[in-house]
This record gives C-alpha cells, sequence and structure tokens, in this order.
DNA sequence: AACTGCTATGAGCATAACCGCATAAAGAGC
DNA sequence: GCTCTTTATGCGGTTATGCTCATAGCAGTT
C-alpha cells in the first residue's frame, strides 16, 4: 500500500518511453523532419538528403511506420513515404518553445550581472 | 542547394533528441511521474518507490535536473525534488491520447473482421 | 573534531542502439 | 524465365547508456 496511487503502470511507462525513444535520435528526427510539410519522399532522396546509408534509412523509417508516425504507399519500384501522424510537428514545436525560453532566460540572467 | 528549405538546423535537432531521449527511459519517466502533481519527494522516498539503487536514483535525478525539468531544495540534510517544468505532464498525455486512438482503431478493425 | 545520515561520483560490467557492409527479397520490365 | 532497380535483413564493430558496488563529499548534531 505505498503510494503508488495514480501512477502510470508500467505498461503505460514502456509505451510512452518507447514513443519517446523513436524521437531520441536525431537521425530519425531528421527524416521526420524531411517529411514533416506534406512533403511525401521516396528513400533514394531521403538518402541523398541526409548522407545515411540504404539500410540504415530503411531501418529507420521501418521503426517509424511500425509506430504508426509515417506510412508510405508505392509508386512503380519506389515506396513513397509520407508522415501519418501531426502529434511529432506538435511535440517538437513545444519542446523547441520550451528550448528557446530556456535560452532566453540564461540571456536575461548574462546581462542582469 | 539541396531541398534543405525549412530544415531544422543540426543543432537543433540534437537539442530537440536530446530531450526526447530524457523521456526514453522508463526509470526517468517514472521518476517524473512520482513528482507530478506537486508531489515533492526527497531521494530516499523515490528509492523506496522504484526499487532503484541510490546512486541510479541520484544519477537520472542530476539529468533531470540540468535539463531543468526539475528543481531541488535542502530540507535539513535531504534534498527535496519538485518539478519545474509542466511541459513533460503535457507531452505524457498527448502521446497517452495517441497511444489510445491507436488501440481503440486496432479494437475496431478486430470488431469488423 | 568525530559521528551519522543523505546525496553525489568514480569504476566497471552488461546490454542495447547506431551504423555500415554485404546480401537477400520483392517488384517492374524484357 | 532473366535482369535491373529499389527496399529489407542478417551480421559485426563501435559507441552510448543503464545499472550497481564501493567510495567520497556534505550538512547537521553532539
Amino acid at each position: 500500500m505505498a503510494a503508488a496511487d495514480s501512477m502510470p503502470s508500467p505498461e503505460l511507462l514502456e509505451e510512452l518511453s518507447g514513443f519517446f525513444r523513436l524521437l531520441s535520435e536525431p537521425a530519425r528526427l531528421q527524416l521526420l523532419c524531411q517529411l514533416k510539410h506534406g512533403k511525401a519522399r521516396d528513400v533514394t532522396s531521403l538518402i541523398e538528403a541526409t548522407g545515411f546509408s540504404q539500410s540504415h534509412i530503411s531501418r529507420q523509417l521501418g521503426q517509424l511506420q511500425r509506430a504508426g508516425l509515417i506510412r508510405c504507399e508505392r509508386d512503380g519500384t519506389r515506396l513513397i513515404y509520407t508522415v501519418a501522424d501531426p502529434l511529432v510537428e506538435e511535440l517538437c514545436n513545444l519542446v523547441q518553445g520550451r528550448l528557446r525560453q530556456r535560452l532566453e532566460k540564461q540571456l536575461r540572467q548574462l546581462q542582469a550581472v
């Protein structure tokens, strides 16, 4: 009977952290940004844009797709990927705003001296 | 002159992913949840609540504090930690809502068969 | 100062993750 | 059928990270 009231279950913690882990890697975030504004793109162009190896790109896209963040459809022999959920962009905007606030605060503290 | 328009800079990508990485670990998320609803707590109680070793807890709290997500103040010999930013809870709620939507969708698809 | 309780840190191991190379699978066209 | 192009996957090296044990540091008490 500890103070475990209203604590999320271990399963939920695992799910939540797993989701955030997807966004914890610059490479994946970069891929998501490349696809961001309705910009559907095929894998080859993503390879060129990021400089990563084809296998790496493929793996990361696979992870993002299994999580439902992106979707793909065939165009001839190529696969065209596109974002399937606006949530990532929202999250990034929120965090980015917070990073800005933090830096501005540090700046003010410097100036105050 | 690639299609790098409106792409976040590598530095920003690093910052963003670094932030998400903080939330990508169940242990840290659990600590944040323990501190969530205004529940300031000292380290010893966090150790009891989570079952982790003292050194581990201390390290994770250190990371969260350096990122500005939590704050601490002394009470005698103990340190009382408390959340310093409501952002984490917002993010978790957003993601949790999405996880629910996803599961409900899968459920409907099963029933439709 | 010495002792005690609480927290931080150095060292080390174990595990997971990133990333590329090489290769297999899958589809389009001959 | 074969071939070419595009994507996925098994394998291995390297690096990062979680986690603990032992130890050092720090604040308060006697």
